[in-house]
DNA sequence: GACATATTTGCACAATTGCGCAAATATACA
DNA sequence: TGTATATTTGCGCAATTGTGCAAATATGTC
């Protein structure tokens, strides 16, 4: 079965529907920002963005004040959101930031943006 | 009395602490994502967006499914987020987007996501 | 001031979300 | 297979959030 892609995915391969509305409706998803929306949550993705190789799980609960299962679940959030990725290494589930991804999305919806509208509006 | 400054108005002139750290803490405030994780807000955003001079509150929800108190209160949220701003013409208050200020501050994230964790990771 | 129009706010309610704890699952190793 | 460690999931609960309706507020006009 077809997975289903994450924003981010779909941010970087931007099919002809999205190109069609100069791409904003397809990186103004919900989901995205929904999961940068909690402040617990960006706390374990600052701290999985201070190890460029990514962290166990219990790691990134150590260095957070909330339960180990509170933790999996914003790991969880986040990798449905595209915003990282893991993979298991023997018993423990490393977590990377996804950084290229991540920021060439945030620039494509800078650029549509600004391509949606022009720059010589007054406000 | 000192208003409350709103993540992009942070995001543009970062002080001290945020440099500090890269810049990543002070981009990436909850508020301003949070407001961007509602369906709703966001097909406001785009509504709002699709007018370059913007569009008085009825307007907006004349062309939303949702009731007009519903429209006023999520134009507030991204008022407090810093992503669109209001002024009274008369009977009508005017709200647009303030593209300038979402694209440098989507920008600034990119490039401190960048300056945090170096590009040669494999991930 | 009285009235009409536009917007905001109070209120109640349903739905969602974040949380901790305990149980279940997964993996490695003896 | 049994045990230890790591992670995920089920469950209940408190807090937050989105929504519509009605009332309150703001502005312009008669």
């Amino acid at each position: 079965m077809p997975t289903n892609p994450t924003p981010l995915e779909v941010a970087s391969n931007p099919d002809e529907e999205s190109l069609r509305h100069s791409g904003l409706e397809g990186l103004l998803e919900p989901r995205l920002f929904k999961a940068l929306g909690d402040p617990t949550r960006v706390a374990i993705l600052l701290t999985l963005a201070q190890s460029r190789d990514g962290l166990p799980v219990g790691e990134v609960a150590a260095r957070s004040p909330v339960d180990v299962s509170v933790v999996s679940r914003h790991l969880a959030v986040l990798r449905e959101a595209g915003i990282v990725e893991c993979e298991r290494q023997g018993k423990v589930v490393f977590y990377w930031v996804r950084y290229g991804a991540l920021t060439a999305s945030l620039r494509a919806l800078a650029d549509a943006i600004e391509q949606c509208c022009p720059p010589e509006g007054v406000h």
